[in-house]
DNA sequence: GCGAAAATGGACCCGCAAGTCCAAAAGGGG
DNA sequence: CCCCTTTTGGACTTGCGGGTCCATTTTCGC
């Protein structure tokens, strides 16, 4: 892997990568070899350092950018148009929807807890994802302001920081207990603050 | 260690559990092994097997209670006296000074995503704190509403569900960013939220 | 103080999983 | 069709870390 990269070879690569990331989703990181990797993926071990030549880590962190923009994907296209109540709504249940599908695992999450703390590339891809989505929310927000349903007063970027943490804290603990309620809560409690901002600001019936 | 525990033994069951408990918020699990421990608290290894016959896991298992005790031990004793609003912002304060000092860990997170799916006790761990974490939350909000400075037709569960999601994910996102603004921004926004219901409710001026 | 039980030291074993190597088999441009 | 590059197979090495064992010392009830 020296700059050329067959067509072959390209998609030998993506292949996996995605093995790895459902193998990881499956069983954890810590849980999964490279040796598991090989066999779901079906290639050897010589493919695995022809592709990843630093090894496990450098395959590990293309997992992970292949996870984190599947997070963002999966909110899509509801996360870029929050423009009314009923999208936002939307936006929530497809949210609540992609994790209740996948409860065992959080792929950001094991990101943090064991690459984060050793790889700096791992740390910026979290960074970044967060960055992204956070910004999403708040392009959301300020539309909401702009069409007079949502305090005009209110920080944007703090209460999309809060949204956003609700949600984490939500899959956090539907990961450690299997329980959706908490990520549904915050979310409810979330949006159902925007809403009363703007009922309290300019009281126009927006249902 | 069949029934019987010398005073020295368990003193140095003890510093066991402690030492590891600090390699592991200093390193992480992945990277902290045996010889650490035992390097660290200055035994031997067939000691760690003599406390702990059943091995890593066993000891991890009670690293892990350990540290679900200290994180309500750190809130203590606002936690347990949620009874006005200065009494919350304590509270919210003690909190975020909790994790602002120990930013790099959170004990709990790497118990979900690497005890959590093997281990059925450190699962049982992480659930047992959550409920206990949030019917403390809950009595607080109860309380308020007791007293007249939360709307009586909250549901208080799903309050403190939400509340305890906001805090959760800001530990995630300062484990993961280094920043304490979500951790902040989630307390102040649940927070807020609850004494906006009140003065919605009944506009008590409470300040 | 004496003997049984508990505590300790540390050498040793063993398996697993990351990483290496080389040689063989596509593949693909000229 | 030829040669060079990429791709692939899989045996092998190596180190690390969990777990075992036994001999020795300390503790403690009597």
């Amino acid at each position: 892997m020296s700059g050329t990269l067959t067509r072959k070879g390209a998609a030998t690569r993506q292949r996996i990568i995605e093995g790895a990331a459902a193998e990881i989703r499956e069983h954890g990181v810590l849980a999964t070899t490279l040796d598991d990797i090989r066999g779901r993926t079906g290639t050897s071990k010589s493919q695995l350092f022809h592709y990843f030549p630093e090894g496990k880590e450098q395959l590990l962190l293309a997992v992970a950018r292949h996870e984190a923009d599947q997070v963002l994907a999966d909110q899509r296209p509801q996360l870029g148009d929050l423009t009314s109540w009923p999208a936002w709504s939307a936006w929530r249940d497809r949210v609540v929807d992609r994790y209740r599908r996948q409860k065992l695992d959080c792929p950001i999450n094991y990101l943090v807890s064991e690459l984060g703390r050793s790889t700096p590339g791992a740390q910026a891809v979290v960074v970044e994802l967060l960055r992204t989505w956070q910004a999403e929310i708040a392009v959301g927000i300020r539309h909401m302001q702009s069409i007079g349903e949502v305090d005009p007063e209110m920080d944007t970027e703090r209460a999309a920081a809060a949204l956003l943490a609700g949600i984490q804290g939500g899959v956090v603990v539907l990961m450690s207990t299997g329980s959706i309620t908490h990520l549904e809560a915050a979310l409810d409690a979330g949006i159902e603050s925007l809403r009363a901002s703007g009922r309290r600001h300019a009281p126009s019936d927006a249902a």
